[in-house]
DNA sequence: TTTGGGCCCTGGCGGC
DNA sequence: TGCCGCCAGGGCCCAA
C-alpha cells in the first residue's frame, strides 16, 4: 500500500513520461474514485501541458500550463503503469484513468478498490484544499526535526504510532512506516506520545527519515497490488524488520533476548486504533 | 480541541 | 468446487 516512499518512486517514474509532455487524449471510465471526479475532467485535461510533477505527502501533483494542478493519492490498491509506444494490452476493469501524452506513451491509473483519488484544482487554491490545509511538515524535508516532532507530539494522550501516523504531526507515514520506524527506534507502539522525552523523539524523527530514505533507493515496497510506475516491482519489503512477520525472531535481539531468556524473542501483533502492529515486546520500551 | 471508532471498497484468503 | 465472512488500510466524518 503506497505510502511516502512509493509515492516518491511513483511520482519519479512518471517524470520522463509526462514533464514537459502534452496530454494529447484523456480517458475516465468511471464518474468517480473514492469522490467524484471533478466536472468535464477529461475535457480540461486535454490539451494541456504537464510544466512539471511533484509530491507533497502521499499525492502526486502534475501542475499545469494553465495554472491548474492535477493531483492524485494512490489510496491502497491503486497503482500506474506507463506503457510505452506500440504497447496497449487490452484495458482492465479497473483501470480507471487513461492518459495519453503527445510521445505516444499511455499512463493508466488502476486502483481496484477505489479507495484512490484525483482532482483538479487551480494552484492558487491548491493550499487550501482540504487535502493539503492541515498537512504537516515533510519528513525528509529541513522542517521535520527531533524537536519539531517534540513540539507536536509533547501534548499528545493518543499512543505513538496513532501519532506519527497522524499526518498532521509529520505526512508520508503509514501502517508499515509506523511500525519499522518505531522498532527500529526500539519505542513500544502503545506508549502515550506525550511521554516521549526530546532525546527519543529525535531517535524517532531520524529514524523515520532513515527508513523512508531507504525505501526511496530501494525503490519502495511492494505488496501484492502496489507496482512502481515503470511495472516493476519495488524490493524494500525485502528489508521489514517487523511488519508482517508475526511469530518470526525478533531480528534485533540477541539469541536468547535482552533480557536473557532462553526463548526467541518473536514478534507480536496487535490491533491499535483499528489497524495492525507489529512489535517485539522484547526490545521495543 | 482532542481522540477514537465507523465507514467506504473490493480482492485475496481461509474455513467449511 | 463454491460459498461465506473476515481482513487489509488512508482519510473523512461524527460522536463523546
Amino acid at each position: 500500500m503506497p505510502e511516502l516512499p512509493e509515492v516518491e518512486t511513483v511520482m519519479r517514474g512518471l517524470r520522463p513520461s509526462l514533464e514537459g509532455r502534452v496530454l494529447r487524449k484523456v480517458v475516465q471510465r468511471r464518474d468517480d474514485l473514492r469522490f467524484p471526479l471533478p466536472e468535464r475532467f477529461s475535457e480540461r485535461l486535454t490539451g494541456r501541458t504537464v510544466k512539471r510533477l511533484s509530491r507533497r505527502a502521499k499525492y502526486v501533483l502534475a501542475h499545469l500550463d494553465d495554472d491548474m494542478v492535477l493531483f492524485f493519492h494512490l489510496g491502497m490498491s491503486g497503482r500506474v503503469t506507463i506503457l510505452p509506444k506500440g504497447e496497449r494490452p487490452p484495458l482492465g476493469a479497473h483501470d480507471h484513468i487513461i492518459f495519453e501524452t503527445d510521445d505516444d506513451e499511455e499512463i493508466r491509473y488502476c486502483d481496484p478498490r477505489r479507495f484512490g483519488m484525483m482532482d483538479l484544482v487551480c494552484q492558487s487554491e491548491l493550499s487550501a484544499h482540504k487535502a493539503f490545509r492541515d498537512l504537516g511538515p515533510e519528513p525528509l524535508g529541513n522542517e521535520f526535526s527531533g524537536p519539531v516532532l517534540f513540539e507536536k507530539i509533547k501534548n499528545k494522550k493518543t499512543n505513538i504510532k496513532a501519532a506519527i501516523l497522524d499526518q498532521r504531526v509529520v505526512v508520508g507515514i503509514g501502517n508499515i512506516y509506523a511500525c519499522e520506524a518505531l522498532h527500529l527506534s526500539r519505542m513500544a507502539p502503545d506508549r502515550i506520545a506525550s511521554t516521549l522525552s526530546q532525546k527519543e523523539a529525535e531517535i524517532l524523527a531520524s529514524t523515520i527519515r532513515d527508513v523512508l530514505n531507504r525505501a526511496i533507493e530501494a525503490g519502495g515496497s511492494s505488496l501484492r497490488d502496489y507496482v512502481q510506475a515503470s511495472g516493476e516491482l519495488g524490493y524494500f519489503q525485502h528489508s521489514w524488520t517487523v511488519y508482517g512477520r508475526e511469530g518470526e525472531v525478533c531480528r534485533h535481539c540477541p539469541s536468547g533476548g535482552l533480557s536473557g531468556q532462553t526463548a526467541k524473542p518473536v514478534i507480536q501483533r496487535i490491533q491499535q486504533n483499528g489497524r495492525s502492529t507489529f512489535y517485539c515486546p522484547e526490545c521495543q520500551h
